[in-house]
DNA sequence: TTACAATAATTGTATATACATTTATTGTCG
DNA sequence: CGACAATAAATGTATATACAATTATTGTAA
């Protein structure tokens, strides 16, 4: 861990350069929280990722590619990050039958119920990490972040 | 690389959760341009970052904590990070006299040299990444990141 | 001064990620 | 139909990162 948590970022040649640091800071010191978090519970970050983004299909199966990408990180994980959500016995996946390239992933009643146990504690996790913005200050952040992203 | 480049996030059950993702997946999102240029050259961000740190010192020797404090990511790899910059003679390294378990690393000439030949190409990329946020946006994102991370 | 705690850095190891290649299946066009 | 491109996923491998344990040195208190 860093033995100071949160260095004051100054002396930037632009205001870009400023913002770029506090995006990269801001983000790992999110990432961090929940991935210790979530650690105690023996999950990753990006495991609970994938369980939140199937549960929000209500049993609708979902593939690979799709779950790639609404991930924060890369492919080529995403199929051994499933897998072991797949040994957990968390999600369930089978070869699609229309198109048999294609994989059917679903989350299981294990998954649900890990789900409703861990959300709470991530979601008041969260809640105590943006305790110092108003509900404003954090749709103005969303607003400004997909701005810069949009192309 | 997903195989989408900007998938609309939607659904949320509060301001917050939508924050947060909108912070990891656009700090992943700047995190990945950089290094993909950088790559070009045969260096890292976090690489590079160092050799910024250290050129920002203007030849004051500074020690790993330092450094360590001051990088996105975690300690341990600053070490053997410093070690890659090292045999590439971008930065060199010297046991202090005063405290002989702390190192002393200045930037190097090469170190330099690399700088100025990489940090036009880095900051035009920037420039670029931001031309959808004005001036003022970009502040009041670093004001807004640096409030939520304030403790 | 000696024993022990604290500090700075290094090292070992497990896991995570990025990237390139490969396999299996499907689509398409001559 | 058959060759070949395109797609979806899996795999191999190199590198990056996280975490714990270790080494070397210094600080401190009995």
């Amino acid at each position: 861990m860093n033995s100071q948590k949160n260095i004051k970022l100054k002396n930037f040649p632009s205001p870009i350069h400023k913002a770029e640091l506090n995006i990269l800071f801001t983000g790992n010191w999110l990432f961090e929280k929940v991935t210790a978090l979530l650690k105690l519970y023996g999950i990753s970050e990006q495991q609970y990722h994938v369980l939140k983004i199937l549960k929000g299909k209500k049993g609708i199966p979902v593939n690979l590619q799709y779950l790639n990408d609404r991930m924060i990180y890369k492919m080529s994980n995403t199929t051994r990050l499933v897998e072991k959500l797949r040994l957990g016995e968390y999600l369930e996946r089978s070869t699609c039958e229309h198109n048999r390239r294609m994989v059917e992933i679903t989350i299981t009643d294990e998954g649900l119920e890990l789900l409703e146990f861990l959300d709470p504690l991530v979601d008041s996790q969260l809640k105590s990490s943006f305790d110092n913005l108003t509900r404003n200050e954090a749709e103005m952040l969303s607003s400004l972040l997909e701005k810069l992203r949009d192309d």
